[in-house]
RNA sequence: GUGCCCGUAGCUCAAUUGGAUAGAGCGUCUGACUACGGAUCAGAAGGCUGCAGGUUCAACUCCUGCCGGGCACACCA
């Protein structure tokens, strides 16, 4: 049971619902402030509410604006000089505001900067918030809700999943879970690549392994160039044999071929992702979309577009309309699609059913890839603007510093089960997500493993295990339920308070960075910062004493980290523990 | 050759998307436990942000040209 918010905590405060609106108010009085000192051409609220950002270092104050710098030319003035009228003429009107509580005061500082500093009780509030809104702090409004498709893994069941994809499934998953969270409307997707030319080759692959094992011929030979190679199957071949006891002429069993080696890996992913905690709204059948008419459909749909000609016995797409550097085929001379065909009907038929935002996220061999699909969408009367493919570069495995090569031989792989094996879900699910996901990742796979503090999930989740154990001690001391109100807060001064609740108060604008920007890595260096100032202030601040305020205003502060650090887990796929 | 991405401390990476004295972790060196979990904490050293120009009040960030690395450039998927 989460101690904050089983009502052990009484809140006596009266500005729980002030602190968000801080930006806003200053904001207006800040259009004030240079409507006196301008008398003309001030800016608009929405130009002084963008010029806000939270400065980067303590001792520049918990707001900031660099308005100044964008009219100063304008009004012919240095950017100094206007940002001092600006304060002077804050400064009194700050005397008679209601801000005055929360302000303590504003500076100018630099070549123009206006710094606002707040209260120690303004900045002790964002406890109130946390302690009301529990799980759900930092969840603020979007702007605008979007009804998202986020596609991903969508990897082709002719093999295991690859640590590659694993990069994939946890960028995606924690993608969906920041979206929620934020508000927007999810569903996620994984398009099945269940027919067409690589499960026929898949199909020739076990065939061989069959015949091979069967006649027990050629059984060390490696397989041919095009072949899947891969060891796995060898395991699959004999998997088919137990069922089927197949004999010559191995032509009977064409239809089985196709199918269950297909069917065997897939639900082996599956497996997989199930493991790696990664669930999916839907699997989306490349087989049923053939079936259902639909890429003829969108054929058609292209062809009345006029972007669409026959050239050397092929039919052809005129991307280049659009951006590409080259037309792309689209019926190949032999009759069948390419891979872009039914993948412009898939999405086509995406944007159909009503999603307003398509996320994809694909491997690095994809590259050259999205200039033609987004083309395609296009030219079929979507917002090309409203995809979003999102390229995950490799990752390179290191063990003690050596690197773990991916291919000793042809068709051998380090799979994502391995990693699971090896380091377990939380530590595989933090690495993959610890980079920008369009940036190389080197996995250290030795760290990942290590339980010390050098291991940041171990750091942050130790954090979390314990705060729990000073809330076991707290409980065994027999206190009485922690009250709080604004005077006990006051009770928070030291420096590594502060910076807590500065940290705390940050934590909003960070998931909302995560949305816009689609990075969730954004999360790991603040969960990393809060859990050090965590483990700073309990280095030399004891929480439960004989001081009954001060253990109050404490277990507040310390529940809110945990709580904090427990939103930003989840919000990762990375579980929360009690006790480690 | 063309297009995209990258070049930041010895190593792995940040830098609020154009903001203030470029920050963390690892590694190296020096310290702290009869206290709620030492699985922790404090301190030091370490930089011409690949090079050269340009735009700007302000450039790691944007523009141009070089140098170095990665990826993509199929009637493959």
């Amino acid at each position: 049971m989460i101690w904050s918010i089983c009502g052990a905590t009484r809140l006596k405060g009266i500005m729980r619902h002030k602190t968000s609106l801080l930006r806003e108010e200053l904001s207006k009085a800040l259009l004030v402030a240079l409507g006196q000192a301008l008398k003309d051409g001030a800016p608009s609220p929405a130009e002084i509410d963008a010029s806000f950002e939270i400065p980067r270092e303590e001792k520049f104050g918990e707001l900031s604006s660099n308005i100044v710098f964008k009219i100063a030319k304008e009004n012919k003035t240095s950017p100094r000089a206007l940002a001092e009228t600006v304060k002077k003429s804050f400064d009194e009107t700050l005397v008679m505001s209601p801000l005055a509580k929360r302000v303590e005061k504003i500076t100018v500082e630099g070549p123009g900067f206006i710094n606002f500093y707040v209260t120690q009780s303004e900045k002790a509030a964002v406890l109130f918030k946390i302690q009301s809104e529990g799980e759900r702090f930092g969840r603020s409004q979007p702007a605008q809700k979007k009804n998202i498709l986020l596609e991903y893994v969508s990897a082709n069941p002719t093999g295991p999943l690859t640590v590659a994809h694993g990069r994939q499934a946890a960028l995606g998953d924690s993608l969906a879970r920041i979206m929620r969270f934020r508000g927007h409307q999810v569903t996620t997707e994984y398009y099945n690549n269940d027919e067409g030319v690589q499960i026929n080759t898949l199909a020739a692959s076990l065939r061989m392994r069959v015949e091979r094992l069967v006649t027990q011929k050629d059984l060390d030979a490696e397989p041919p160039e095009n072949y899947y190679r891969g060891e796995y199957l060898v395991e699959i071949a004999k998997a088919f044999i137990e069922q089927y006891r197949p004999t010559a002429p191995f032509e009977k069993y064409q239809k089985q071929f196709q199918t269950f080696a297909r069917d065997l890996i897939m639900s082996g992913i599956r497996k997989d992702l199930a493991d790696f905690d990664v669930h999916f709204d839907n699997y989306y059948s490349q087989e049923a979309l053939g079936q259902s008419g639909r890429i003829e459909r969108t054929l058609e749909e292209l062809k009345k577009t006029g972007k669409v000609y026959e050239s050397e016995g092929a039919v052809w797409f005129r991307s280049t309309d659009f951006g590409d550097d080259k037309d792309r085929v689209l019926i190949k001379s032999d009759g069948h699609y390419t891979y872009l065909t039914p993948d412009i009907a898939y999405h086509h038929e995406k944007f159909e059913r009503g999603f307003d935002t398509l996320v994809d996220i694909l491997g690095p061999d994809h590259h050259g890839y999205i200039a033609r699909l987004k083309a395609s969408q296009e030219a079929l009367g979507h917002d090309a603007s409203r995809l979003h493919v999102l390229i995950a570069q490799l990752v390179t495995l290191y063990e003690n510093g050596k690197e773990v090569r991916m291919s000793t031989r042809a068709g051998e792989f380090v799979t994502l089960r391995e990693i699971l094996d090896e380091v377990g879900r939380d530590a595989g699910r933090f690495f993959f997500l610890m980079r920008k996901f369009d940036a190389h990742l080197d996995f250290d796979l030795a760290l990942a493993k290590s339980q010390t503090p050098d291991n940041p999930v171990f750091y942050i989740q130790y954090a979390h295990a314990r705060v729990e154990s000073i809330k076991a001690n707290f409980q065994k001391a027999g206190l009485d339920p922690p009250e709080a109100d604004g005077k006990v807060l006051a009770r928070l001064q030291s420096p590594a308070e502060m910076g807590i609740l500065r940290l705390l108060a940050q934590f909003p604008e960070i998931v909302i960075a995560a949305d816009r920007t689609l990075e969730p890595y954004r999360l790991v260096p603040y969960l990393q910062e809060l859990a050090a100032a965590f483990h700073r202030f309990y280095a030399d601040h004891r929480v439960v004493t004989e001081d009954k305020d001060l253990v109050s205003a404490r277990m507040l502060l310390v529940t809110s980290v945990q709580t904090v650090i427990r939103i930003g887990l989840n919000l990762l796929g990375v579980s929360a523990p009690l006790k480690m």
